[in-house]
Order: structure tokens, then C-alpha cells, then sequence
DNA sequence: TTAAATTCCTGTAAGC
DNA sequence: TGCTTACAGGAATTTA
């Protein structure tokens, strides 16, 4: 399922030949994948946009368009219009050439005038579409009010201990909380508190201020590392081009119920956590 | 206010 | 072999 490395992927690979380009026309064979404005708004607003820069909130992919006539906006500071992708668990976004074969399940088409085609497609339905600036979107509630990017430079480790102090929730529901940090998902929390030789059940607000530096170092190695080998296709990830990505083998618990730690040998234990598959080490982790 | 439970949805895999 | 059933999960929504 796409978390915080398969976005990045996606939009570092995308960014280049969309930027400049200008959706002709749009084509939505499920509206309701569109959730703001209403569909038919949405069609007609997006129509003969030009697309000035892409970027990515969690796991949120963010296409923003050129204004009208004034200066151009930066991304993220709420200014321009903005077409929103989020990919639920089983959305892809592909730029194909208009003679690939249309896949099941393909929602939505983006005719940009290089004569591509930006295809969003999601057999399970949990994603979804948005377009409006970055405060309207936040203002109807079709957008939460993310956490901190673990992996920005600035996000420090005194940010995520005082997060993890007020809440007593286990650790693992906490990392799942966009509201809490952006971007990670069930993949990445368990490789997180592997790494950081945490168990997820332990409750937040117990954690030491070293317990949680190791913490926020684990979530940045766990996440860089997973962006460089350009994400997990453990489900039905594929990258803008419907390639799989690398890191499903290297995942360190994820997955891997019942086989060996790779630290200590012994076999790894699963339980369900905030209503979540959690796979980690009762020998390795505390 | 926060945390937990429920809901949505289809493909896949396990079980009979 | 073929059918049925359980399960996977992000996040909005509802309940406690």
C-alpha cells in the first residue's frame, strides 16, 4: 500500500513530465472517486489547467496549477489551486502513452497536450480525488491537519518525544496518526519500532527522551532507505510507469510473521494493534 | 479531548 | 477443481 517512500516515488518520477504541461480535458468513469467539488465542478475546473509544480504531503500527492495571471504561487503555501491524489490503498496514478491498453478499474483520465495520458486507477476504491486551494481543502475538512514530514531536515527528535508524551496510546497508533506524523503507514511503523527496538504495544507517553530519539532516527532510516529502493510493492504498488519497487525485499519485519528475526533468530510474533497487523520481536523489542 | 470501533471496497488466498 | 469465506488496510465517521 502506497505510504510515505511510494508517493515520493511517484511524484519525483512525474514531476518532470508533467510540470508545464496542460490538462486538455478529463474524463471521470467513477465520479465518486472525485470527493471535492462535485464532479462535474471538478471536471470543468481542471479543464485547461496548467500544471506548475508537484509536490507531496504525507501521503498526499499534491499537483499544483499556475494561476490565472499573477505571479506563480509557491506549493505549499495555500495560494493556487491544487489537484489532489490520494491513493487509499490500492490507487495507482500512471503517465501512459494513449495507446496502453485501459486497465480495469481506471476512474479517472487527464488528457495533457503532449498527448499523454495521466490515468488514476483503484480497484479497492479507498482513494480518492481533490481540487481546490490547500485552505478550502483544509476548511471543508477534505484534508486533515497533517503532522510534521519525518523525514524534513527540521523535524527533530524533541518534536517526537513531546508528541509521544501526550499520548497514551500504543506507540504503533500513534505513528499511524497523520495528525500526529505524516506520511507512515503500516509498513513503515513496524520497520520503525524494529529498528528502534520498540514495541508497538507499549504505550506512547512511557517512552524515555532516548527511547524516543531512537524513534525519529528509525522512521528517517526506515523511510529513506525504502525511498531509494523506490518503495514496497508488498500489495499492488506500482510506481508511475507500473513498475514494482524494491524495498518488499528488504523489509526487516514487515510481512514476515512467524520466520526468524533477523537479529536474534527467533521467530517474529503478529498481533493486532489499533486494528492493525503489527509483526515484531518479543526478544528484541521492549 | 482522546482513543477505539466501524465502515467502505475488491482481489487474493485459505479452507472445505 | 470449484465454490465460499476470511482477510488485507487508510482514514473518515461514529461511539465511548
Amino acid at each position: 500500500m502506497p505510504e510515505l517512500p511510494e508517493v515520493e516515488t511517484i511524484v519525483a518520477d512525474l514531476r518532470p513530465h508533467l510540470v508545464g504541461r496542460t490538462i486538455e480535458r478529463c474524463e471521470l468513469s467513477f465520479p465518486t472517486i472525485v470527493r471535492h467539488p462535485e464532479p462535474e465542478e471538478f471536471v470543468d475546473a481542471v479543464t485547461g489547467m496548467r500544471i506548475e509544480s508537484l509536490g507531496r504531503r504525507g501521503k498526499y500527492i499534491l499537483i499544483a496549477f499556475a494561476p490565472p495571471s499573477a505571479a506563480p504561487t509557491p506549493l505549499h503555501e495555500g495560494g493556487g489551486p491544487l489537484l489532489v491524489v490520494h491513493l487509499g490503498m490500492s490507487g495507482q496514478l500512471r503517465l501512459v502513452d494513449p495507446a496502453a491498453p485501459l486497465q480495469k478499474h481506471t476512474h479517472a483520465i487527464f488528457f495533457l497536450d503532449d498527448g499523454k495520458q495521466l490515468r488514476y486507477r483503484d480497484p479497492r476504491r479507498f482513494g480518492r480525488l481533490l481540487l481546490g486551494t490547500q485552505d478550502a481543502l483544509l476548511h471543508a475538512k477534505k484534508m486533515p491537519r497533517l503532522g510534521p514530514e519525518p523525514i524534513d531536515p527540521e523535524y527533530e527528535a524533541e518534536q517526537l518525544y513531546r508528541e509521544l508524551r501526550r499520548r497514551r496510546a500504543p506507540l504503533k497508533a500513534v505513528l499511524l496518526d497523520q495528525k500526529a506524523i505524516a506520511g507512515v503507514g503500516n509498513i513503515y511503523a513496524d520497520e520503525s519500532l524494529y529498528r528502534a527496538r520498540l514495541r508497538p504495544a507499549r504505550l506512547a507517553n512511557t517512552v524515555s527522551k532516548q527511547s524516543a530519539r531512537r524513534l525519529h532516527d528509525a522512521l528517517r532510516e526506515s523511510l529513506v532507505l525504502a525511498i531509494a529502493n523506490r518503495g514496497s510493492s508488498v500489495d499492488t504498488y506500482r510506481d508511475a510507469w507500473g513498475e514494482i519497487g524494491g524495498q518488499q525485499e528488504q523489509l526487516l519485519v514487515y510481512g514476515r510473521a512467524g520466520e526468524p528475526c533477523y537479529n536474534c533468530g527467533r521467530p517474529l510474533s503478529s498481533v493486532r494493534i489499533a486494528g492493525r497487523t503489527t509483526v515484531f520481536c518479543r526478544n528484541c523489542q521492549h
